[in-house]
DNA sequence: GCAGATACTTGACCTGCATCAATACAGAAA
DNA sequence: TTTCTGTATTGATGCAGGTCAAGTATCTGC
């Protein structure tokens, strides 16, 4: 864990899009700075926060890649989620004041430190601030309730197909290929995420590629037939 | 739909303890009172909202049973909560300001409407309100996480063993039994929460039964042996 | 280069739950 | 009371995905 000194700025981070409301004055946006207290660094394997640790802060995710996840006590473990650049995390702790779960970096990573007294403060003050953190949460519940469809009612190669596109989707958002992507996680952990083993992940990963739906070298894969993948399962078109 | 007219009041509500934050003084609460602007009577079988609705407020159920469900374009349905008295709905409509699933009432019930601008406007002016509904929000991605690993990696004795104690739990804290109760929704209805189709469901309650853990006869449930339910799984002691 | 560790793939077999189907039960209406 | 309808139980059978196991690929450090 490394704390930079410099101080950080919102105002000319190109993530801004991602993470800040958008609309905002270049006036507003330097007084929201102050939102982020320091940068902090994130190897790849270590954990931003574990379970039971006390709730100080938010994360915003300005490079790297995470994953979420919760265990039970017999030690069975549940990924949650994959987040990346742009994306905020540990949202979880506000309930409790501790975290409910660990947050692990999959890739060499550096977070913005937002004091949550810092983000409440804020959004006292500005409401399209407030707006936006409360839509950071409610879009993060609406997720939550995708992954539930997922792993209640889908197939293997529904859910390998909808996490695919959704993957993506994201990366694509950030400026990325629309059909060619790097996991950034382990057949495992796509395994837990979806509520599969990681030998079922690599053989509907197989199938898809035998299929010519895709290609996979490891954790290299490319898309080749986008609309086959969205036959599948498209994750974009709930009802 | 009925609206009524008369003014209700939170600050007089013997529900304040679960919906409300704790340690308000009288004073206070007869101002968050204007939170609430009317309540709404919604009788069984009927939607409170639906998925596409324009989202304009949050419900606070005063009495009744809920359930919230999304479904696919395919028309499977996957129901994402049971919720009960004291209990907030309507949080997924913040996102995308329509609402993205459908809440239907499980009995007669009653809910407060809160407009979303009045919490909000109400947040910033008390921060101890503020800081709740922040509660509440995490509270769900905390629950949803829970439900992930349900579905996830728990099989179907472990499913129904967990949902049981939850509920249980809950009407407990409501002042009911802690060991009789009955279920407000159908075996298809806890499976499609569960992930487990209602054959599945109706077999697990029958084997319970006969091993003696529970006694079953139709929607009233009484448990017998909590510990032994706990031993299948308990969702309280989380990691 | 090699050795060891970790991740991934693939095959063979097994099982928990789904599916299909028949029957029983309970509440509502006539 | 009977009938109707929605709900629940239980049995027989099948299969998607889990489990176990062997082998391969990739990366790291020496």
């Amino acid at each position: 864990m490394l704390l930079e000194t410099y101080k950080v700025a919102c105002s000319n981070c190109n993530l801004r899009e991602l993470c800040m409301p958008i609309g905002l004055s270049q006036e507003e946006l330097q007084k929201l700075d102050d939102v982020v207290a320091t940068r902090r660094k994130v190897s790849q394997g270590e954990t931003l926060y574990r379970n039971g640790d006390s709730f100080t802060s938010l994360y915003a995710i300005r490079t790297g890649f995470f994953k979420t996840c919760v265990s039970s006590q017999d030690g069975r473990e549940q990924v949650t989620g994959f987040q990346m650049a742009g994306e905020i995390i540990g949202l979880d702790g506000i309930t409790s004041d501790h975290h409910n779960c660990n947050a692990v970096a999959l890739e060499d990573a550096e977070v913005c430190v937002m004091p949550f007294a810092n983000v409440e403060e804020m959004s006292r003050e500005f409401p399209v601030l407030q707006r936006h953190v409360h839509k950071i949460m409610s879009r993060e519940i609406v997720r939550d309730q995708g992954v539930m469809m997922l792993l209640g009612n889908m197939r293997a190669e529904e859910r390998l197909s909808a996490f695919l596109l959704n993957l993506v989707q994201r990366l694509n958002a950030r400026g990325f290929s629309r059909s060619e992507l790097v996991l950034r996680m382990t057949r495992e952990e796509i395994g837990s995420y979806l509520g599969m083993k990681l030998e079922t992940v690599s053989r509907t990963f197989s199938k898809f590629s035998d299929e010519g739906i895709i290609e996979v070298k490891q954790r290299w894969v490319k898309i080749l037939k986008p609309d086959a993948l969205k036959r599948i399962f498209d994750p974009d078109s709930f009802c």
